[in-house]
DNA sequence: GTCTATATCAAGATAGAC
DNA sequence: GTCTATCTTGATATAGAC
């Protein structure tokens, strides 16, 4: 039978969700307004409400596809490599300078949890668990870490000359298990 | 001879700026509206234009204030404490949970450094340097990890049943000096 | 599935009188 | 130092016709 979850979007909702990912990329999070959408498929934005509910679905939708991005990117990384730690953290970094606007959508707001497509949170979290030895603080802690290098980057927070690859480095050291 | 830096404002700017910190804490960026503002203080909008040339003048007064009183924190905390790296995780932590909404306009967008009060960001800055024995990799990681469990916990990012102390133990243990 | 027209709201900022 | 009046912009969203 036909879900009637938070995932299941007509096929020209789908195609909306695709042009809100390019405009939100292109533009950033202010950007992305119904009516600039509208402007890019070619409609007017009223039209819009006739394929999704408002503009928060959206937004959860541009997120669950960020959590699934981000846990391909962990789950090849961790096949890859035999150091997990590194593997995740460069991933991570990998990924908010690819999609940075996504990052910030997926990142800097409280979840709509219960709109997301399931599971998308946790898939993407597994692997982080993980690669720290199923120890949920240090993994806390190394997330925190690398949320708070990758957003502070993004805000600009760093001096000009401030060499970022050894304060990753640093901190990716601080955070790998000891032997 | 007077000064004619950001720093100098007249006597009634600085009671507006002084109820704009009011109106900031209590209801965090949104609620700072000009119109908001001018009401609480029992005048018109456009008359707080005779005072601060826009609203960004205003936010840089109240993020430099932000910065003075978390350069307070830290170097209190270094003079009674031994442990230099937990006195200003701690006060960090407190500062960001006293002031959530200042916190976040501190953090949350790119400075306009060249109109904030001199020397305020640098003020701040300077202890946390020390405490991490003058490395500066080492101490930008650190100020990363703090951001990031401050900022992820405003932002409710954590499981409502995350023990962010474990988790904050965990960071810190991390970035303290290996004997 | 898309349209026009509109409701509703709120923001920052300026001109010019008093 | 404050006022009224206004400009300009832009947002989400709904009603109802086609």
């Amino acid at each position: 039978m036909a879900s009637s979850g938070p995932n299941t979007l007509s096929p020209r909702a789908n195609e909306i969700v695709d042009a809100a990912r390019e405009l939100l990329e292109e533009e950033g999070s202010d950007g992305l307004s119904m009516r600039r959408l509208a402007e890019r498929i070619g409609i007017r934005a009223p039209s819009i409400y006739k394929h999704l509910p408002d503009k928060q679905a959206l937004e959860n939708a541009l997120i669950s596809a960020g959590f699934a991005e981000l846990a391909d990117a962990f789950e090849n990384a961790m096949e890859e490599s035999d150091d997990p730690v590194y593997a995740i953290a460069r991933s991570y970094r990998e990924f908010a300078r690819k999609h940075p606007h996504l990052y910030r959508l997926m990142t800097e707001r409280p979840l709509d949890r219960a709109n997301l497509v399931p599971g998308a949170e946790d898939r993407a979290a597994l692997p982080v668990y993980e690669a720290f030895g199923h120890n949920i603080d240090l993994a806390r802690a190394a997330w925190a870490f690398a949320h708070g290098m990758t957003i502070l980057e993004l805000n600009n927070r760093f001096p000009p000359d401030a060499d970022l690859d050894a304060a990753w480095a640093r901190g990716i050291d601080a955070f790998r298990p000891r032997s």
